[in-house]
DNA sequence: GTGTTTGCAAAGTGTTTGCAATTTA
DNA sequence: TAAATTGCAAACACTTTGCAAACAC
């Protein structure tokens, strides 16, 4: 099992600026992370699954700097938090505004596809108050159950 | 401190008829959150809440029992889960359909008045599936903060 | 070198469970 | 009395924290 180093920095290079703009350091940890998030399609995971799929590329990353990785994509803006699930945390690579579906069998999220929903009327923000997001998650079932 | 126990049963009956209606043996500890939960306007609560509020009226009720009883209750569709937080279950004792504003500063559900929000158009459900429910939750904060 | 980041293990939070004792019908 | 319910304490799942060692610049 020979060491592939030659390939250690140069694919990695979009993802080194992308942390470098956020001002956080690209170590090998958060390197391997972001490669897994941000390069390739929008993504919905937990730290759980974060933790599974570093750990099968043979990358060793603590839970504990998953957490602390997650939440530091998460202030940068790189990610959003999603919440579906009460004791379950899920984080979202699409930080564009968008809504989800939670596949109740599958336990999972899927986006709603730009403009497949929309608000008639919304109500008016407070005084002194606003809205700083809304949050619309449908719970999809198989037909059978109720 | 004398026990009061002349208006024991009567000022319970609507909650015990309540609770018989759905096959819950009307304890001492089911109606004393039956009493909180159902004998006023609606609420939305957390176990802590409740298990402080009914300590409050000097009743006690062991937390694992009020975890029992919010989902007893809930399974018998008298009152309806809500999340908004991971790692905090929130207890709406309105059923019927509506959503949510969540005020971040004071961490704390409040109803979106029916009519305030309406979809101009929601996705078709997919073969086989069915939307089982739709969650809308605004994210209410001070005007100043982003 | 200096400040940042990591990883472990321990602590924390909210929730669930097993089971003996108690209560209800 | 038989079956349901309760409460405790222990177990749980997920997440956070403190701190010494390792690392990036």
């Amino acid at each position: 099992m020979p060491e592939n180093t030659k390939d250690k920095e140069r694919p990695f290079s979009r993802v080194v600026q992308k942390l470098r703009q956020v001002g956080l350091r690209p170590t090998r940890q958060r390197l391997a992370l972001a490669k897994i998030l941000f390069d390739g399609p929008c993504r919905h995971v937990t730290a759980e699954i974060l933790h599974d799929e570093v750990s099968q590329a043979n990358i060793s990353v603590s839970l504990a700097t998953i957490y602390n990785s997650l939440h530091q994509f998460t202030n940068a803006g790189l990610l959003r938090e999603v919440v579906v699930d009460s004791g379950r945390t899920y984080f979202d690579t699409n930080i564009s505004d968008h809504y989800h579906y939670f596949m109740e069998k599958e336990g999972c999220l899927k986006d709603i596809p730009r403009g497949a929903i929309n608000f008639d009327m919304l109500p008016d923000e407070p005084e002194g108050k606003k809205f700083s997001r809304i949050e619309v998650i449908i719970h999809v079932t198989e037909e059978s159950q109720k």
